[in-house]
DNA sequence: GTGAAAGCGCTAACAT
DNA sequence: ATGTTAGCGCTTTCAC
């Protein structure tokens, strides 16, 4: 294959504006020291040529890569795509982020790395090594490790932990999980409810207790006991199943229960069915995620919207901005989501609703 | 911010091994001209360093970027995106291309260019000088401008067009949508139904005359009329409307429609629940693309399945043979989608069928 | 304010 | 079979 070479690079901007490289290059990072009058002569000549700065060279003398890594994890990951079950979580990540990066002349990449992998740091620091991200964003489970962590931080490279509130290096954020837990359960109480199951997620993941703490938090605030209503599940759909039945066959029955995921709603729907339990009538249902097939859902799903592009988004800005001025937020950022109605809730049965 | 130097060069693992740079490089690359004994050395110390070659300077020095480069239509992408409607196309492209792309030692990135702007010169453009691919993906409706193809060709690019068949330069690749078209309407003429409607899509996709091509041949092969049964749309969902009530207006009703997107067989089947007309049990739907709603509409869809991560997953394969030895396949590739079976076809009412 | 020189990490071309 | 030399396109010193 014939060897590319940059068509038009900064020395023919150079000659064309007659200054020197270095004027370019000043123009071109916006720096100091370059007359106004200076500046645009040299931009007309970057414009007439249709110049563009390699990102490789950029690279190799040291500066910027205008690169920002979303790490995610490879088996969570695959498992998703390949059950094409509709979780569209790296989409969302990738076209937040993108289009962000997109607007400050970066650019997001999406890898790959195992958790339970022993080499992961070896992973890790070959797509470190290879890229130069001038940013990594990191999703659970990765946000939570501590190894991760210490590697990037120990590079210089600026990070966030998406679903972390440890304390340490990088930008800790969440999508207010414990706030959006609250406001699905006080949306159930609003309605009449008393008796609202709560399927958690797996405890390795932070975030899981935290939607805990916002329900057990809502429900104790309103008097509500929260006694055999809580269950736990991984995420996936036949976790929901099993976490379903047991709440499912409480006496009392609970009359609304919410799920940490769309596959365990979805499982809970399917118990409902099964056992002839109507729902909104009989059993009230809020969803974590709100991926799209909750909508095409029968009834659909009201659900807690996981705000994962605008996290992401955030995410870029605040790399951008740590790699660039060495700063970074003084707290945990956090990112509200939103509880989309739609047709699976609706007051008990047999009760005065006002 | 720091500046950030890779950590563990060529150099170091030249001097550890007690060799010069060249040879490194050469044990890197694979290249001719080593001792196994030498390279035995070179690679234990690049194991031992855990060095891994930084991709800006091996761009830079003339050689390969190891970048794919997918470019998708920024309107169509964000529309699809923001209305969350279960696309997930990006998300099939991204997986399918990064895996093969990553067994490769390659990276993929997605960027998105708009089509209908006078700047895609200028935004390709800069896409391409900025990261220099090695190889570019285009899909639908970039794989069939004139204008980026030349572009490409020019600089010397190897590109993959998916879902074009025309000639010129480029690697032509379709997912077989007139086999697959033929396939779906051979399945209902086999469950016995003789007026199968057919819903286009919009006419400046290529495939959209493939498909229709595809429907009416299986129809003329088993003798049967496609008179007053094709209408068209543009793939969306509202489109999709009006295509389905041409369709279900005209007398004798088609007993069965196949639509060319997920969106508008939604729209069809919604507009068959307004007249009353069951499905499947009076009409018979199928579906193309298989995005995971179709899973969870009334009844489950029938279904073509594109076999986008299939496709790129090839694309890349063939864009990095491209790169390396300069070669393309002498025919248009061909990857073959499948028919799902779901609960939203039946013979026709009041039909014998054997 | 602007320019000239040095070098980033790597590979192609040319020695040896 | 291996080493040496000269850049790639750009940014960082450091002069002027």
């Amino acid at each position: 294959m014939a060897r590319r070479r940059q068509s038009v690079t900064i020395k023919h901007v150079a000659a064309d504006a007659g200054v020197s490289l270095q004027t370019v290059s000043r123009v071109i990072n916006d720096g100091p020291n370059v007359r106004p009058e200076m500046k645009e002569r040299v931009q007309a000549s970057i414009d007439k040529l249709g110049y563009v700065p390699s990102i490789a060279a950029q690279r190799m003398s040291g500066s910027r890569s205008y690169l920002i890594l979303a790490l995610n994890d490879r088996e969570r990951t695959l498992e998703e795509w390949e059950a094409r079950q509709g979780s569209d979580w790296v989409n969302q990540m990738l076209l937040g982020g993108m289009l962000t990066a997109n607007q400050h002349g970066y650019r997001m990449m999406v890898e790959l790395v195992d958790t339970h992998n022993d080499h992961v740091e070896r992973e890790l620091g070959a797509a470190i090594a290879a890229l130069q991200p001038d940013g990594v964003i990191l999703t659970p489970p990765h946000s939570e490790n501590v190894l991760i962590a210490d590697l990037l931080s120990g590079m210089g490279i600026p990070f966030a932990r998406i679903g972390s509130l440890d304390e340490g290096p990088g930008i800790a954020m969440t999508m207010d999980d414990e706030g959006n837990a609250r406001k699905a359960t006080e949306h159930l109480i609003g309605l009449g409810h008393t008796a609202i199951g709560f399927i958690a997620g797996p405890s390795d993941y932070s975030l899981s207790a935290w939607r805990v703490e916002g329900w057990r938090k809502a429900m104790e605030t309103a008097g509500l006991s929260t006694e055999r209503l809580l269950a736990s599940g991984d995420f996936g759909y036949d976790s929901g199943l099993n976490a379903a039945q047991d709440l499912l066959n409480e006496t009392p029955r609970p009359t609304a229960i919410i799920a940490s995921s769309d596959q365990m709603t979805l499982a809970t729907l399917e118990v409902a069915r099964n056992r002839g339990i109507a729902v909104p009538a009989d059993l009230s249902l809020i969803s974590f995620d709100n991926t799209p097939i909750v909508n095409f859902t029968d009834p659909p799903l009201t659900a807690v919207d996981q705000p994962i592009a605008k996290t992401t988004s955030r995410a870029v800005e605040l790399l951008i901005e740590a790699s660039r001025k060495g700063v970074r937020p003084d707290a945990p950022v956090n990112v509200s989501g939103k509880l989309v109605q739609r047709a699976s809730t609706a007051p008990p049965r047999h009760h005065d609703n006002t």
